[in-house]
DNA sequence: TCCTCTATTGGCCAATATGCCAAATGGCCA
DNA sequence: TGGCCATTTGGCATATTGGCCAATAGAGGA
């Protein structure tokens, strides 16, 4: 892997790791169902307020989603929605592992 | 969200985060063409075969990747495929980025 | 058996990520 | 303007990750 090749894989890896956190997959799935404001997703995800901003920057600085400011809200929806494939994805792992757990146990 | 649920999206979060390295990203793509070692992964990678091959136990763990050992080598391969369409899916977020770009600057 | 080759594991340190609180920002209304 | 509300940002403590080197384990050949 050359220095732009690494670079490359660096930005992708980026986009893949802000799914990558519970809260923000969460969230994720939440505003699948349609735009939320910031209090809404505090209230559901039961962290500092604070906390939830942030993990919401990391989505928006992927480009996963955006945020429109209306009035002293801010509500948040998803821009690229083929980020939802990625949960029948780990399903599929899911169900891999339990088979491998099955024959294990055979 | 509960201990339960968030239980749930910790164990869901861990197979993304899983993807979300660029040398694992780079190496499930490598192991989407066929089974490799680790030395070859090594020498592609460009890295001490110690980091690699924790990399690989952490694709191992998640579940996406499984070893075999024939003699002195271990060879990987994917174990889930649908892993790669993470990829076409981190390029549509990098087009809807240029777009957003491409608007900004008009 | 001894040596070599491949791979994994342990140890250590540097860099990142997380989460909270506190402070700052921006909108809106009295 | 002053104050409240929603949100973001800064700062800080703690936890996790990533990478290297060294040590260990297992296979296979001399």
């Amino acid at each position: 892997m050359n220095a732009q090749e690494k670079a490359r894989y660096e930005v992708r890896a980026t986009i893949i790791k802000a799914m990558g956190h519970p809260t923000r997959l969460f969230m994720v799935e939440e505003l699948s169902k349609g735009e939320r404001c910031v209090c809404e997703l505090t209230d559901m995800v039961g962290a500092d307020i604070s906390t939830v901003s942030k993990h919401l920057s990391v989505l928006k600085n992927a480009g996963i989603v955006q945020d429109d400011k209306r009035g002293s809200q801010v509500f948040y929806s998803l821009l690229v929605p083929c980020v939802l494939n990625f949960f029948s994805c780990v399903e599929s792992v899911l169900e891999s592992r339990a088979k491998e757990q099955a024959q294990r146990t055979k």
